[in-house]
RNA sequence: GGGCCCGUAGCUCAGCGGCAGAGCAUCUGACUUUUAAUCAGAGGGUCGAUGGUUCGAUCCCAUCCGGGCUCACCA
């Protein structure tokens, strides 16, 4: 058995939830097959509403149905697709806080979002702005999608045939979503929205009467009765029979979503029956929390973005953590970051330690990496990157490379590539976590002869890198300066030189960071360069 | 009110039929001249409660009790 064999038939009982979730897909494939119908592919689809910029949640969900979609073609030989479609046609709602030219989209509120300008000025429209954006984040990991907008597919008359189903079974489709709805909507609820030829807003207008013959739709547009074809992109889905008619008309057999559509997935699952189609397989997934255990909202700002975890934590770990347990509410704030690229880095050591491949496809990180987990190791762990970083003052990536050697002798940045890169993050969190609490202070005119010492000793070391060597005449020239106890003398030296009440073992610092170097580094804490500086 | 998730060591969580685990925190020791780090070791749990299934339940099922989220306007 070759070993593509061997994964294709452990993927079929593996227990890791992508495959359970393409097993759902696979039986979807089979029923379609069954009733006559020739599968030549499969598709997943993840939505994205323009009105806001991609997040972390929309990172999380394409990343999780990409996992599914590579645990389906491990069991199945149809091709797949996975489609990131835009709903860019929906009407402008509000202002968002976070854009330029404020006013100007005030004009245009209700508008299709493709029919309103770009604030930013860069864009056809403020809807293909954030298409855009959608599409540099996603290509920025490497995402494989093919990118669908809800206005071209109306407009190119794509969904045209749906439509039209939709029409043929509008008495069907408005009974189901009725009762759903609270009594004040329902007075104008329609399963259409038409588009004013007038103002081009998105209307919520009761529908006056539908014509299956013509396919058109008559309401009242600023007191005049007007009649539009649903076809054509002159009318929009309301959302929930939007979902369905999608779903029919592109003929999706796997989406996944937020806990918060739980009731909208129900009812577009109803309606995409009532049209006579097979919904497709659906996963709800949990929202994610802050550490208080609040959703996380960009409104209020609570929780992390893609590019704060970014900042500290390499792709891998944040992919891991969307891996895990996406049924679980989870808590997604700084503290995670440490433990999951730890994790990491774990499950890549207990990936390499079988050759199994059950047990290998049970494993986040085949999933991670697509089946081609790197083949390097992690001779230290990031949590103790971070501790390193800062108790050692290890400001630079080659004074970090030296602490590290002290605990691997053969660890290096050619051979390490990725723990050099987490060398870069341990120095960003240097920066932006330990770096801002340094407080220096100057030295006592005691501590200022011994200093000054010091550093002409260190002088005369040069290029010496023997730590022990170096910490001996440490704790000579404390003794002879009368420090005690003799802490006290080496508390002064992180104090004024590091602006820590705590730091490496002297001797060991030097030997790295070189003799003459923190001979200079002394003279200039004598200078009173530092003093005062946070 | 409907739905979903979670109650496991002081904290954060993993485990999900076969002798209760990790990280952090705590304590002890080692690195024979500071501290931090590192290393070795220790303590610490009626696995929310009650029933059921089973030779056997933290795990599966039912009920209950707690905590939280979500939908009940729009998408």
């Amino acid at each position: 058995m070759s070993s593509d064999d061997s994964l294709r038939a452990a993927a079929r009982t593996a227990r890791a939830w992508p495959f359970e979730e393409a097993r759902k897909v696979v039986a979807r494939a089979e029923r379609r097959a069954a009733a006559g119908e020739s599968v030549g592919e499969v598709l997943f689809e993840t939505g994205y509403g323009p009105s806001g910029l991609p997040h972390i949640g929309t990172f999380g969900e394409v990343a999780r149905t990409t996992w599914v979609r590579r645990a389906f073609e491990l069991m199945s030989p149809v091709r797949t697709r996975l489609i990131s479609f835009s709903d860019d046609m929906d009407g402008l709602r509000k202002v968002p806080g976070n854009v330029p030219n404020p006013e100007m989209l005030g004009e245009y509120l209700g508008r299709p979002l493709t029919a309103v300008p770009d604030p930013f000025g860069t864009h056809a429209s403020y809807g293909a702005h954030n298409n855009a954006r959608l599409r540099a984040f996603l290509d920025r990991f490497g995402f494989d999608y093919e990118f669908l907008s809800s206005t071209d597919c109306y407009k190119s008359g794509r969904f045209d045939t749906a439509l039209l189903v939709v029409l043929e079974h509008y008495e069907t489709v408005r009974d189901i979503v009725l009762p759903t709805l609270g009594a004040e909507r329902r007075a104008t609820y329609s399963p259409f929205l038409p588009i004013s030829p007038r103002s081009g807003v998105v209307l919520q207008v009761p529908i006056l009467e539908w014509n299956k013959k013509a396919g058109t739709i008559v309401f009242e547009d600023e007191g005049r009765k007007t009649e539009l074809p649903v076809t054509g992109g002159h009318v929009k889905c309301q959302w929930k029979v939007d979902w369905a008619m999608r779903w029919l008309a592109l003929g999706i057999d796997y989406e996944m979503s937020g806990k918060d559509l739980i009731s909208s997935v129900e009812l577009s699952t109803k309606i995409t029956r009532a049209l006579g189609a097979a919904p497709p397989e659906t996963l709800n997934y949990e929202l994610f929390l802050d550490e208080h255990g609040q959703r996380i909202s960009k409104s209020k700002g609570n929780g992390l973005s893609v590019d704060e975890w970014l900042t500290y934590g390499p792709d891998e770990s944040i992919a891991l953590f969307m891996f895990q347990k996406p049924r679980a509410a989870k808590k997604l704030y700084f503290d995670v970051i440490p433990k999951t690229v730890d994790d990491y880095i774990a499950l890549l050591e207990q990936y390499r330690a079988t050759d199994d491949a059950a047990e290998r496809l049970e494993n986040p990180v085949f999933h991670i990496h697509h089946g081609h987990p790197p083949a390097e190791t992690y001779p230290v762990s990031f949590a103790l990157l971070l501790t390193l970083v800062s108790a050692s003052n290890a400001h630079d990536r080659d004074l970090l490379w030296g602490f590290i050697r002290a605990y691997a002798p053969q660890a290096n940045p050619k051979d390490n590539p990725g723990l050099d890169r987490l060398v870069g993050y341990a120095l960003r969190y240097y920066e932006d976590f330990v770096k801002p609490t340094k407080r220096y202070r100057a030295p006592t005119d005691k501590e200022r002869a011994a200093l000054g010492e010091l550093a002409a000793v260190l002088d005369q070391f040069g290029d010496e890198r023997d730590a022990e060597k170096v910490q001996f005449e440490v704790y000579e020239i404390g003794k002879r300066h009368g420090f005690e106890p003799l802490r006290d003398w080496f508390k002064a030296l992180y104090e004024v030189l590091f602006g820590q009440a705590q730091g490496p073992r002297f001797g060991s610092f030097a030997a790295l960071f070189g003799c003459r170097e923190t001979a200079v580094l002394i003279r200039r804490a004598l200078a009173d360069e530092f003093a005062g500086r946070a």
